[in-house]
RNA sequence: CGGGAUGUGGCGCAGCCUGGUAGCGCACCUGCUUUGGGAGCAGGGGGUCGGGAGUUCGAAUCUCCCCAUCCCGACCA
């Protein structure tokens, strides 16, 4: 029994002014979590009760799929991720660090490395496959702007589980195994979750797909289609090519004065008010237009180089979706110097006669998807104040390669079935993905087969967020009072608080009832504090959020006492010889 | 990485412009009263004023550097 007379807590009435969202906010005023660190919490007692529940559940159901669970040390040594080339991609984020002898050492952000030489270590035969091992770990990530409180820290708790098998089939088997053990795993926390597809970003590797929660405040932007059960975090978005258009017969390109059209909107406002360049088959519109974006790709080894990229003049480029596809590499801006670096550059009348590998700059040119050939576009004539018209894809020019880089927008066509989507955001709560071959490629991690031939090992990795599950169930269980959370992560079951006169009956019937519903083995979280007022054992209760209250106040001269549920606000009296047996009836 | 704001007891804030004994509310301690919706009165304890350097007889306050936190931007040709 948690007694709130000697429980090491202290509520808290204002909010504190450096957090933002629901859950950063509700969870330190509620005394569950303090921040100790950027980016880094510590636990309180009723906040480590919350985790270990989730942290419970998570472990519970990776057993009961006969995953084995192990321990690694967050602490690792440079080399096995130098094998792997991560010491380098890894990037930035990576924290980096080195002994009194001045040899180079990480905090694991994530172990592939380690957990392929384990099996590597200790495993030798097709006959030991499949094999799947997890373990939940402190993983440390150097964010560059930590925040939203436990939704996005630089330490965090991650279950992540890796599976090995001789050949592909047995790998989609891990992978479907994976996939149904975590729709388990959320339903049990409570937690929706959309499965997305996704890029494997920094992991490498191939299928892959996320579980994320929707919630507006989180960081993953995601398309989901009105009509079939396509799902795609933005950044594995694949737009459709449009059919080709045969190039016989189309107008020829023709380079025209377009004085002071600085954006898409004035260049299609400037072709539309002068009809001899009109089209013959609709008003110009931004989407035929396509503007010349300049980025700098920084590379993990600190090279740079400026890539060209072709979209609709509708569309921004999306940073994100860019960089999912150029990763490791960072995008940066192109800023002035690197336009006087480049002279044949023209700002604002940039196009293709100067990209591409064949243009007069020689910057690599790749255009998006909807770019193909008989498609004519209206762009920069790369002199000052002259677009072309007309230019045509496949006879006036062509790009280096195709890019996903464009933004998606709301009502696109589906990828699958053409109907439209929508956006939504969500926070990532899961990953799954298909390694492959390359983290046991470069570590050597071959078994025997059946003809006693070595075969490469293939990987899948699989990812929880733990200590992130702990802020999305705060954030998608709670309201303007407080926290309320599902009963099986809920730091108690019961909150029961006693309302009356010091020294009148409620004391001790309330003492009494406590230890008849703990007996019964119910988790109970007693408000039995003295000298603190009823409005405040009410708005603590609200405000941390045990999933039922119960109150024992002036009914108990009737012998009732108050049964609340947090969520709904509904109340009822309830004989006090019954409440053992109602309560055990809500969960 | 850029711009802006902020940093003063556990939490929320004032004081800074115009240098001179560090303040308020909540929380905490003592006493009395109060007890079904963040109680009242009285009396207390607690702060290297983010850090460092400088100016000055004297710095929370002025100057410089650094650090941290929050917000916005990171491209839109």
């Amino acid at each position: 029994m948690l007694r709130m007379s000697n429980l090491f807590l202290r509520t808290l009435r204002d909010d504190p002014s450096d957090a933002e969202v629901a859950s950063h906010r509700l969870l330190v005023r509620a005394g569950y979590i303090r921040r100790a660190a950027p980016g880094g919490f510590t636990w309180l007692p009723l906040g480590w009760i919350v985790y270990r529940n989730v942290e419970r559940i998570v472990r519970e159901e990776m057993d009961a799929a006969g995953f084995q669970e192990v321990h690694f040390p967050a602490l690792l040594p440079k080399e096995p991720y130098e094998a792997t080339n991560r010491w380098v991609e890894y990037g930035e984020n990576l924290f980096r660090l080195q002994d009194r002898h001045g040899n180079d050492f990480l905090l694991a952000p994530t172990h592939e490395e380690m957990f392929t030489l384990l099996v590597k270590g200790l495993y030798g035969s097709y006959k030991d496959l499949p094999l799947t091992i997890y373990q939940i770990q402190t993983k440390f990530r150097d964010e560059a702007r930590p925040r939203a409180g436990l939704l996005r820290g630089r330490e965090f708790v991650m279950k992540d589980s890796y599976s090995f098998d001789v050949d592909d089939a047995g790998l989609q088997r891990s992978y479907d195994l994976h996939r149904e053990v975590y729709i388990k795993t959320f339903e049990r926390l409570g937690l929706p979750t959309v499965i997305v597809s996704a890029m494997s970003g920094a992991m490498g590797g191939s299928a892959s797909e996320e579980f994320l929660t929707p919630l507006e405040v989180g960081e993953d932007t995601y398309v989901r289609c009105s009509s079939c059960d396509y799902a795609a975090n933005t950044e594995a978005v694949n737009v459709p090519a449009p059919p080709t258009v045969p190039i016989d017969g189309l107008p020829a390109a023709q380079v025209v004065d377009t004085p002071n059209t600085p954006t898409i909107q004035t260049l299609v406002d400037h072709l539309n008010a002068h009809p001899e360049l009109a089209r013959s088959d609709h008003a110009w519109e931004a989407a035929d237009t396509m503007k010349n974006v300049i980025v700098k790709l920084r590379y993990p080894d600190g090279s740079t180089a400026p890539l060209a990229i072709g979209v609709p003049g509708n569309r921004e480029v999306d940073t994100k979706r860019l960089e999912a596809q150029v990763a490791p590499a960072e995008v940066e801006a192109f800023d002035e110097a690197d336009f006087a670096a480049n002279p044949a550059l023209v700002k604002g009348y940039i196009g293709p006669g100067a990209l591409g590998s064949d243009g007069s700059s020689g910057i690599r040119f790749l255009v998006d998807p909807r770019i193909v050939e008989g498609t004519r576009w209206v762009t920069g004539a790369n002199q000052p104040g002259k677009h072309v018209i007309d230019l045509t894809y496949g006879r006036d020019f062509t790009a280096d390669g195709v890019i996903e880089a464009a933004e998606v927008i709301a009502g696109d066509a589906c990828p699958n079935c053409g109907e439209p989507v929508e956006i939504a955001r969500g926070i990532e709560m899961g990953h799954i993905f298909k390694l492959g071959r390359k983290y046991a490629e470069s570590l050597g991690l071959t078994v025997q087969d059946e003809n006693g031939k070595q075969v490469t090992v293939t990987m899948g990795s699989y990812g929880i967020g733990v200590s992130r599950a702990v802020a999305a169930l705060a954030e998608t269980n709670s309201d303007e009072s407080g926290l309320c959370w599902p009963r099986e992560v809920a730091p108690a079951d019961v909150h029961l608080l006693i309302a009356g006169k010091e020294g009148g009956p409620q004391r001790p019937a309330a003492e009494d009832l406590a230890a008849q519903l703990e007996a019964a083995g119910c988790r109970v979280l007693f408000d039995d504090r003295e000298g603190v007022s009823p409005g405040v054992r009410f708005k603590d209760a609200e405000l941390i959020g045990v999933p039922t209250i119960v109150v024992v106040g002036r009914g108990i001269t009737d012998g009732v006492v108050e049964v609340k549920d947090r969520r709904t606000g509904d109340r009822c009296d309830v004989p006090i010889g019954d409440v053992v047996a109602h309560i055990n009836s809500l969960s």
